[in-house]
DNA sequence: CCTAACCTGTACACACCTGTTCAACAAGAG
DNA sequence: CTCTTGTTGAACAGGTGTGTACAGGTTAGG
């Protein structure tokens, strides 16, 4: 349709790309907290006046838009750089310690775009990101490492589920953030295993520590 | 405390405690799928006029009051009347089985009431719905049925966080409402095992048929 | 230094939601 | 049937949020 979304990106004046960051920063801080949190509101974080964002971004459509893009493509370039070979457990325990806080973010940006954004725009952006954590779950499905009697997406909204719930718990204080990782893997895995079969004990995962991401 | 929350609730005329019913039905069905719609909004799907919704409750915030606490008191009666005893994952099973879409609904109502109603007072209401399930964790963890190496706190909002998946697949389609008490079941009980342990078979898991709440 | 690009506050139009008042109308209870 | 209770729409006031127009101030960059 339009030849380049962002026609003027390169050329233009410093002080103005500084504010397109500082204010897609603040949006997507507060949005990740603050669903509700107006574009008044959001000028206001990145220290600017509500003006000077509507010269950035049209709409509060567009704004959204973009605080989805750049958080996705994030998440895109976290999880790509991910070794997600070897065994599906361990591979999972690597996903969550390394993706756990983004997703969270991510997902909160999500109920904001919920009622702003298309569906269909939803969807799309949505199983971009599902993608690969469902690749993984299929893998290990065949490798019989996870359990195969109920669906892979059925499993993938779990997993997106309780890490929003680490992710409420920490922000609450109810559990601390060292520890989430470990509790969301220990939760998981177990989630994952078969009917039948053994719980992975925790000691045995093998974390692969990379540190987290950021 | 105060003496009489309903002072003049017998001595109605008919047709206004048949509205007032409607209304709280309306809200509680509307607000359950869209937490962000309008006193009108309710009004219409009662099929009554806004003004005649003042009428009955003097707020917003009294209505959502009104819709909470009969939600609540609905899902008091139904986990009330659940016997608990036994062991743990059959008692976990029938749990779910017959409260899944009670806890689903009263739920999405606690994120309406989230930003209308005093934290205070939010967490008082969650912490009644919440004890019941706390127990049977803890009598399960004691008995050695369920896992002890993670909070119970923790356990507790992973199951409300799936059950709120389970609805929401069932209204996006994704998942059938027949499937959805057996899916929970199967994936609780597997997030419930300790490490080590082997995940209980959902074939030996006795439901002990009730039926559904409703 | 000088110009164009950028930022800013005030002000306005529009839409939506809440809550209230008023006066006419309908329906239950005796 | 009558009278009380309940219902209704229109209309209004106050609040909040979005988006636009204008005019003056500031800053980057050549």
């Amino acid at each position: 349709m339009s030849e380049g979304a962002q026609p003027r990106h390169g050329n233009r004046r410093a002080d103005a790309r500084r504010n397109v960051e500082a204010i897609l920063d603040a949006a997507a801080m507060r949005w990740s907290r603050d669903p509700g949190a107006s574009v008044a509101q959001i000028a206001a974080d990145a220290g600017l006046g509500r003006i000077t964002l509507y010269g950035h971004f049209p709409s509060r459509a567009e704004l959204v838009d973009a605080v989805i893009a750049r958080a996705l493509d994030e998440s895109e370039r976290v999880l790509g750089a991910l070794d997600l070979s070897g065994d599906p457990t361990d591979a999972l325990a690597r996903l969550i310690r390394s993706s756990w806080l983004l997703v969270a973010q991510t997902g909160s940006l999500m109920t904001v775009a919920a009622d702003t954004l298309p569906p269909e725009r939803m969807h799309q952006l949505h199983a971009r990101l599902a993608a690969r954590v469902e690749a993984l779950i299929a893998r290990g499905r065949e490798e019989g490492a996870f359990r195969g009697d109920l669906p892979a997406s059925w499993l993938v909204d779990c997993l997106h589920r309780i890490i929003h719930g680490a992710a409420a718990d920490v922000e609450s204080g109810r559990l601390h953030a060292d520890d989430a990782a470990a509790t969301l893997i220990a939760t998981a895995s177990a989630m994952l295993t078969a009917p039948g079969q053994a719980v992975p004990e925790p000691a045995l995962i093998a974390a692969g520590d990379h540190g987290d991401a950021r």
